[in-house]
DNA sequence: AATCTGAACGCAAACGCTTGCGCAACAACG
DNA sequence: CGTTGTTGCGCAAGCGTTTGCGTTCAGATT
């Protein structure tokens, strides 16, 4: 059998609640006893149950992290970073993969993480219902996604500034037939395709570039989405000479559409994308680069401080900095135009 | 505070006991009864306490996974299919990101997964001491990388069926210098890189091409190693018309050298990849395709299998299907070769 | 010398569930 | 009508910790 904490309080020569307060740091035990029960456990292999230790103290030591596809660069990078920074903080991350919509569903109903977790980190946009189930676990909450919201503490990116960037770079090069390929069906309450499509807005309007809708599309935050978004901007009358995608994977869709049109890049069209995707640098892709793995990061120090701490102020809302990345794929528009 | 059994017990009129056979569909409750207490509990909004539960039972439905750098695709992908199958089947998933040493070791010693999950599955290729630790959990273990291991169900592919596939491709469209870029400096115990690598000499020696070793190359696996790879094959006296990339990440860099050299692919040089990394496809990298995600489920479902019934006889090692993607980066040898 | 003070430790009661066992009540049997 | 099974349910003993409180005892204080 798995050794227990009476195993080590019998080895030791004291009881049960020594041991405990010894091998966790408690104070109320000498230092000789502290450690002749550091060694003895160590010999023994001892590892306090979780279970059992949750169920006395209330405290898990656990935090649930929610996203959808976790198999997507982002969600991957940011789950990644918040995990080294929990798991070296001694907490354990319990994963909840919410793609599906049954599995979603099933979450929030069932909330498996009901006295499992003592805070969560959302990678997702939950909706009012949702939210509300979040809110009622009474946990500290964060996410790196979307705007604010009451209850979170958020960090994330200006995305105006971001877009504002992107989008300038290409009117500077001298574009003026300007494309977007957005995400506008994603879920609600996600603010950030309206900003960065209200920053190409403002941009262009600023610029003195009156707004063609004919030039935007939806992408759908995929490849394969960004691949026909792109092939719809090109079917136009008067297809653009530079893009701004939404995101990289996106604008990579565009890439390879502008390929099977035999347009080249960027001598014919410009692309310019947003995220700095890991494979942005491989293709060249000019980006506006966002901390990624950096906003998982300090998502989960936040919490961890909040649970250090449980009264401290902290902020609740967190920027991250971002900047445009010049690479291969934009350039000034030809004298010709495309095609 | 949060309800527990003996509120829903009080509010349906039974016992506890009652209660808790009732939610989990054990024997030895009338089914008015059980109905009436499923009502009452989903009014409570009931949710039996995961650590109490273990606690009493010892089972924990929660399966532990380790891997290294889940933000990598392959990892990424795989943890996203298994966590899907697992929670699927009620399970949840508590995850260990062992990318750095410390966090490895951190691990192996203190066995954070010990009595507190019902199996493992591991992305990664523990050494011999880090298999005994695992072994000494007393779980089931299942992996989705590396050969066979004792203890341990693993699914993976042919790496040599699939290796001698790619080679194949390219002698037979005539090339003869067939360059490689390997990951000899992984783990050890690691046998991918040396089976595909076996596979390459094979191929070439049937095809009666002697073996160049200035052909060869360490990429690491990663992007970056990759691209120096290729760059180094490319400063030799006599660089390749072809190269088969063991992986799609280095094949990606390399694809990055060749630009910066100004080569042309497949004009100049052709390359191969393995993985189908979902990019693969974007970039027009002819690949090996192996079932990443499918690897994940399979092994997930193997795991759940087991603990369903505990002595069933089940298949250890599993095979899953490759195939060779012809797509853009491959074709026969220029006439005049590279440079 | 009698009293007071901490520090160091043990006792025992939770924490919320599971499960073997016992005990009714009732049906079916000879 | 007594006996033997079944079925449905409650009792109570854990599961392995944590923690408030009580006890002991050495040393400091009157």
């Amino acid at each position: 059998m798995t050794v227990s904490i009476t195993d080590v309080a019998r080895a030791a020569g004291v009881s049960a609640s020594t041991v405990s307060r010894a091998l966790r740091g408690r104070p109320g035990v000498s230092d000789e006893v502290r450690a002749q029960i550091a060694a003895v456990a160590a010999e023994l292999g001892y590892t306090a149950s979780r279970s059992a230790s949750s169920l006395a103290s209330g405290r898990t030591y656990t935090i649930g992290v929610v996203a959808p596809y976790i198999g997507r660069w982002f969600f991957g990078t940011v789950l990644d970073a918040a995990e080294q920074i929990l798991s070296a903080a001694g907490y354990d991350v319990l994963l909840y993969n919410l793609g599906s919509p049954e599995a979603r569903k099933r979450f929030f109903t069932k909330l498996p993480v009901r006295k499992r977790v003592d805070a969560v980190l959302s990678l997702l946009i939950p909706d009012p219902e949702e939210t509300d189930a979040l809110l009622s676990l009474g946990v500290p909450l964060a996410t790196t996604v979307g705007g604010a919201r009451d209850g979170f503490v958020v960090v994330g990116i200006d995305d105006r500034a971001g877009a504002e960037s992107a989008v300038r770079h290409l009117v500077n090069l001298g574009h003026r037939r300007i494309g977007m390929i957005s995400g506008a069906s994603g879920p609600l309450h996600w603010t950030t395709p309206i900003d960065r499509r209200q920053a190409y807005l403002d941009v262009l309007a600023d610029a003195g570039i009156p707004h063609d809708p004919a030039l935007e599309a939806d992408g759908g935050y995929t490849v394969e989405g960004g691949e026909q978004a792109m092939t719809e901007l090109l079917a136009g009358s008067r297809p653009p000479t530079a893009v701004f995608a939404q995101s990289d994977e996106m604008a990579m869709g565009a890439l390879r559409a502008l390929r099977r049109h035999r347009l080249r890049v960027p001598d014919d069209v410009s692309v310019v994308g947003f995220d700095d995707h890991e494979l942005a640098e491989v293709i060249g892709l000019t980006t506006v680069a966002q901390p990624v793995a950096g906003q998982g990061a300090e998502a989960a120090r936040l919490l961890l401080r909040r649970l250090d701490e449980p009264d401290a102020e902290l902020p609740g809302h967190v920027q991250m900095p971002i900047r445009l990345v010049l690479r291969e794929t934009t350039a000034p528009p030809s004298p010709r135009g495309p095609q």
